[in-house]
DNA sequence: GTTTAAATTTAAGCATTCCTAACAAAAAAG
DNA sequence: CTTTTTTGTTAGGAATGCTTAAATTTAAAC
C-alpha cells in the first residue's frame, strides 16, 4: 500500500535495526545515509510514517517499526530477496548484478505473483547472497550462528555463508577472487599490524581488509548446517538447466 | 528514462494510434480517457512530453510520436509483453491474470534484464493476447490478416488468433466461455437486428454482441498461419513443466 | 557547568503530477 | 453563417518528496 518512497524508507529502518541488533532504534542520519537522501528529507518521511501507524518516533531521539511498520517491512525484504533467486536461479544473473533488479522490481510485484514466485522457486529461505527469506507471515527462517572472517581462526577451513551487499564495486571484487555461496576457503593468517586477512581461495592467496572481510560471514567447514542453503540453491539450478537445455530448436523470432 | 507517469502517457498514445490505423494523430481526449485521468493533466503532460522530443503537437489538433518517441513506446510495449508471456508461460498464470501485473513490472525492468527474459523464453513474436512483441530493436513481427468476428463468415471454422485485452471482465468472460488463444470454433450465425453473432465453442452456442466481438481476431481454420503463435507458447508451456515437474523433495521452508 | 559540536527538526522553495473550474478554439447544428 | 456543443488549454491549488538554510535540541569537550 505505502509508496515506492515509503517502502524504501521501512526497508532501510528495518535494515538498519537488523544490522545494529541490540540497539533498535534507528537514528535520522542513519537512514539519510543509507538512502541517500538529505537529514531532512528523511526528518518529513518519519514524521509521515508515523502518523500511518508503521513507525513510533521519539523527537530527537530515533525511531522504531510497530508491528504494522514491521509486518510492511518483512513484506518487502521478501519481495525483494525472492526475486534476487529467481534472477540467479532461474535468469542465470550473477549474484552481483541482482541486487539493482530486485531494488526495483520488489516496488511493482502484488503479493499473488510473489506467491506465484515463491512456489515456483520451491518456498527457498535464503537468497543468493546467503540472506533469510520471510516466510508470507513474515517468520524468518532458522540460521545458525555465523562468524564473520574477523572470528575465523587461521589454519582452519570455512564455507562462506552469508554475504552483505552493500556496495557493488566490493560485490564485483569478491566475484573476481572467486568468492561464492558455499565455496570452500582456507584461513592462512591475520597480520595485527591492520587487522587484515589472507585467505586461499582455489589455491590463490588473497588479503583482505578488516572492513572488507566484516562483509562476509562463514560456517565452519563440515558443519552440517552449510548445507541450509545449498539444498534450495542447487535445486533451483538443476531446474533452470533443464528448462535451458529443453530450448526446441525454430523457436526464435523472425 | 521517462518516468512511470511518461511511460503510460507514451504507451496509450501508441496503442491508440496502433488501433486507429491510418489517422495516426491521438487526440487529448482518447489519452485522458484510457488513462482514466483529467484531459487538462494529459494537456499538461502532452507539452511536457513535446519539450522533451517524445511527440509533435499542434495545438488544439492531436499528437503523434516522434521517432523517438515511438522507440521509448515500443520499448515499454516490448516489457509489457515479454512479462505478459512470462507470466502466463513460465508462472501458469491465466491470460486475464497477466495484464495487471505487466503493467506494473514494465516500469522496473531494465533492458538488460528483458533481454534476459527474451533469451529465456526464446525470443517470443507474441504474447498471450496474441499481441506482436517488438524486438530490441523496435521491429514487429510479421502478422497475417486477421479477420475480426463481425468478417467471419457463417458456417466457416477459425481458430482465435488475437484478444484486445481493454476490459478485465470481458476477459473473464471470454475465460468463462472457454475461449483462449487458438481455440476453434464455428461461426453459427449473425443476426442482423443487433449485428450479434452465434459462436459454438466446444460444442456450446454463445451469443456475442459486435461490441464484444469487436475484441477478437481470428484466422481461418486450415490456415496454417495459426501457427505463428503456437509454436512459441506449446515450446515454454513444455520448459515450464519439465520445471515444475523436476521439484526435488525437501526444498521447502522449515 | 558552560561552551562547542553534532544531530534533528522546521521553514521556504522547487519539480511532478494530479485535480476542478474557467476560458478558448474547433466542430456540429440549426 | 451564426449559435451551440464538444474538445482543448490555461489557471489556481493540492499532495508527494526532494532540496538548502536556519533554528533547535542533545551530546561532547573543556
Amino acid at each position: 500500500m505505502p509508496t515506492i518512497s515509503k517502502e524504501d524508507y521501512l526497508k532501510a529502518i528495518y535494515r538498519i535495526a537488523d544490522e545494529n541488533e541490540k540497539e533498535s532504534t534507528v537514528t535520522t542520519s542513519e537512514v539519510a545515509e543509507m538512502l541517500d537522501v538529505s537529514k531532512a528529507a528523511t526528518s518529513e518521511m518519519v514524521q509521515r510514517l508515523s502518523e500511518l501507524g508503521y513507525l513510533n518516533h521519539e523527537r530527537y531521539k530515533g525511531v522504531k517499526l510497530t508491528d504494522e511498520g514491521m509486518r510492511t517491512a518483512l513484506n518487502i525484504i521478501r519481495r525483494h530477496r525472492i526475486w534476487e533467486l529467481f534472477l540467479t536461479d532461474v535468469l542465470g544473473l550473477s549474484w552481483n548484478e541482482v541486487h539493482a533488479e530486485a531494488e526495483l522490481l520488489e516496488h511493482s510485484t502484488s503479493d499473488f505473483l510473489i506467491e506465484k514466485l515463491d512456489e515456483f522457486l520451491g518456498h527457498p529461505r535464503f537468497n543468493p547472497h546467503g540472506e533469510p527469506i520471510p516466510d508470507r507471515n513474515g517468520n524468518l527462517p532458522e540460521q545458525p550462528a555465523l562468524l564473520p572472517l574477523s572470528c575465523c581462526e587461521t589454519g582452519k577451513e570455512y564455507r562462506l555463508a552469508k554475504v552483505l551487499d552493500d556496495s557493488l564495486e566490493l560485490m564485483n571484487y569478491f566475484t573476481g577472487i572467486g568468492l561464492a555461496l558455499n565455496v570452500k576457503v582456507l584461513v592462512k593468517s591475520r597480520l595485527d599490524y591492520d587487522n587484515s586477512t589472507v585467505l586461499c581461495i582455489n589455491g590463490t592467496n588473497h588479503n583482505l581488509s578488516e572492513k572488507a572481510g566484516n562483509n562476509l560471514f562463514f560456517l565452519p567447514e563440515n558443519d552440517e548446517g552449510y548445507f541450509y542453503h545449498s539444498r534450495v540453491h542447487q535445486g533451483a539450478r538443476k531446474k533452470a538447466e533443464v528448462k535451458n537445455s529443453k530450448k526446441s530448436p525454430g523457436r526464435t523470432g523472425a
